[in-house]
DNA sequence: GTCTATAGTTGGATAGAC
DNA sequence: GTCTATCCAACTATAGAC
């Protein structure tokens, strides 16, 4: 890998990790295996190289996400398979801990990739929530908007819950939790 | 108010904006208009205010929310006014966002009281969601455990929604896809 | 109790040699 | 492109005077 690469992956996985504030560029540096000079002979600083590094992330969840939306079955089988796929729990959401960054949020570039990713993603549930309602599949009482948000809060509080007790055991109730609730709207 | 008290109350408010990590004793000394000597005569120093703050906050998070659980009305009643309480949604949760911080996570002194009130909010949701099973208010499908999480991240998620725009909107959708989930289980 | 002085470490970045 | 040297501010804390 080059050592841009190198930079980048590192930089994601101490985001991931220990967030923008607590992620220092020596600390990438060392992870990277790259001197000061070359760090910054590649990106002009730390903000500059969080950016990649971001934009690759959301990227990233994007494509996972739409790997199980987009794939066959119903509506609510795609919300379960979505609900259901295999997460590092522990570990968090490598997009969503950033909405708790503060240096993040003050900074419209960073936040870009934040806020597009989620509200993609909130927007595609959405969508298929309301094909479901228009082929009659879940009961018409349903907003699909709605509903979408309260999918995408539910991983998103999980990861809360999870990491608060260090255990997957809560998200993973959360999301059965929410399966329950939705489950009986099927007409079909 | 007591130079100790403006502390803590400084550093509830800075642990609030900023997290642990991005927090340092300076900027609680301004905020709190006390010297460095005065902090460290009162405190050990940055971990000891922390947790000093931490069991305020949380303490006061339990109160909160006890506040609403604790009144009349139907399970779904409570649930509902939980859900929807006034909060200062964009500000997150001022014990979740600290799951997020990795040095907190990594104290097991820190993460106690954060662990122990995300638990107890857990648990007493779940027990009056189990009320309402019991009384038959709402249909047995539901696992009341399970209710509860669904519950608890909602809101916890809604907060990441929220912040990731820049508006409390994706929250309050959070919250009425999840009460519009929960009506039609209504047997009462 | 509070203040100032001091100190070692890290954060974030620049300069210039190679 | 990479390395080393250098820089200044901030972080976290201790020491000792008042």
């Amino acid at each position: 890998m080059s050592t841009p690469e190198r930079l980048i992956e590192s930089t994601r996985e101490l985001l991931w990790e220990r967030g923008y504030v607590g992620t220092s560029p020596k600390a990438i540096q060392q992870h990277a295996g790259a001197g000061q000079g070359s760090m910054y002979h590649h990106f002009s600083g730390k903000p500059d190289l969080a950016l990649a590094a971001i934009r690759r992330t959301a990227e990233e969840m994007r494509a996972t996400a739409e790997a199980v939306l987009g794939g066959d079955g119903s509506a609510y089988e795609r919300v379960a398979a979505y609900l259901l796929r295999e997460r590092d729990v522990l570990r968090g959401c490598p997009v969503g801990r950033l909405t708790m960054d503060p240096d993040v949020i003050a900074s419209e570039t960073l936040r870009a990739p934040v806020t597009e990713t989620l509200e993609w993603l909130r927007e595609r549930l959405a969508g298929i929530v309301q094909e479901g309602l228009d082929q009659g599949e879940f009961t018409p009482a349903l907003d699909a908007d709605e509903i979408a948000s309260t999918i995408v809060a539910t991983v998103q509080g999980g990861y809360v819950l999870a990491r608060s007790t260090g255990s997957p055991a809560a998200f993973d109730a959360g999301v059965r939790g929410l399966l329950a609730l939705l489950a009986p709207h099927r007409a079909g």
